[in-house]
DNA sequence: TAAAAATCTACTGATATGGTAGGTTTTTAT
DNA sequence: ATAAAAACCTACCATATCAGTAGATTTTTA
């Protein structure tokens, strides 16, 4: 499961890209648009700007924006800095990659091929859908 | 991520695929061949008997074993046991669906469309694969 | 210079995770 | 009959994460 930090920050991106062009975008008009909690929404598009995918105004007439075209920005990408690992098990994630340490080999681990087998299934898609096809 | 307890127990039951046909496996086998605290994959376990994927035995000579042929145990319906739903958000799961209290209309919502598509491929590998893919 | 807006730091309550401890019941072998 | 073996049951615990809240600070514009 998506934790709702994903999902709020998912929705606002989408919120933007459909206004985009337009002049920067309030925190509160996203938050209330989406229904979502003002204060965390905060957190949540400061992250997005420090990963470079969000820029800001301060003072009147300032708030957020899109820094890339909507069509340039993976799913994907979004989910890793708000969510972490796409994969199901630390040791078939290709951004996040650990060892399981009850795990002697990896390569004779059924467990691991199967969980490959679903990461690039999920990827498939979230890799190929971009902010664009969320408007 | 699938929690420990979902690893465990997949990795167990393989363990126990492996060795059908012999005689009933015991929890400390099973732990120590697979890493895994002794303590805790007794709760595992006990909660696949209560959802009727294995059997058990007690006093000497007991143990657990299979209670169905490892063909036809399907990975995603262990899954939906030990760890709860598969889609990634609550409102495209097919077997624990809740409505997004943030969203207004489920059909117009596009992060909606996006993770049906999600959760059908990795349906698709997860329903199709059993126990016997995992041996 | 005042208001608007993002930014920063810190805190909080609830819940889930990954266990551990220790006793109880059932079964089998001696 | 009895002791050992094994599953079963109940309770507890430490830590982390989640989802948010509070309040002060900085920057910008009118």
């Amino acid at each position: 499961m998506l934790s709702k930090k994903t999902k709020y920050g998912l929705k606002a991106l989408t919120y933007m890209a459909r206004k985009k062009d337009e002049a920067p975008i309030l925190i509160s008009e996203i938050a209330e648009a989406e229904n979502i909690s003002r204060k965390f929404l905060e957190l949540i598009l400061l992250q997005l700007k420090n990963n470079g995918f969000l820029g800001s105004k301060k003072g009147k007439g300032g708030g957020y924006y899109l820094v890339q075209e909507p069509e340039m920005i993976s799913i994907a990408a979004l989910i890793r800095i708000l969510e972490g690992p796409i994969a199901l098990l630390p040791c078939v994630s290709l951004n996040f990659y650990e060892k399981c340490d009850d795990c002697p080999d990896e390569t004779q681990c059924s467990l691991n091929r199967l969980m490959v087998e679903v990461r690039d299934n999920t990827l498939k898609v979230l890799e190929s859908k971009t902010l664009a096809d969320l408007i």
